[in-house]
DNA sequence: CCCATGACTGATT
DNA sequence: TAATCAGCCATGG
């Protein structure tokens, strides 16, 4: 499929994704350096990503929460089945479900 | 080419 | 822990 990315930019970051297993999580700020952009820009490729190979629901920001989407509540839940335990706030806790990404 | 927007981050208060 | 400010860089008009 030729409509993955418009840019090498968002390749790159969709590609940074799917390197995240599963029952575990990023932020965007990794993404961000993985892909050495901005971490506005990972959430920027994110949105326009439409391409469900990509488990861009395992990318939240650095407080740990899903980001402001329509599908937020949809995405809390898809992490719960992964094995992914969420705070009372809905915040995963980064220090235990944090993916280390060995490219850095 | 310039300006405004945005699924963010990190430091500071 | 929460709120605020400035920096970050790609995309679109």
């Amino acid at each position: 499929m030729a409509d993955v990315a418009s840019s090498d930019t968002y390749a790159r970051i969709y590609a940074a994704v799917r390197r995240v297993p599963h029952g575990r999580v990023a932020t965007y700020g990794q993404i961000a350096k993985l892909v050495g952009v901005g971490a506005r820009q990972v959430g920027y490729a994110l949105h326009a990503c439409t391409d469900p190979r990509v488990p861009w629901q395992r990318v939240i920001n650095a407080k740990g929460e899903v980001s402001a989407r329509p599908d937020a509540d949809h995405q809390r839940v898809r992490l719960l089945e992964e094995g992914v335990e969420l705070d009372a706030k809905g915040r995963v806790d980064l220090a235990k479900y944090r993916w280390k990404p060995r490219s850095k």
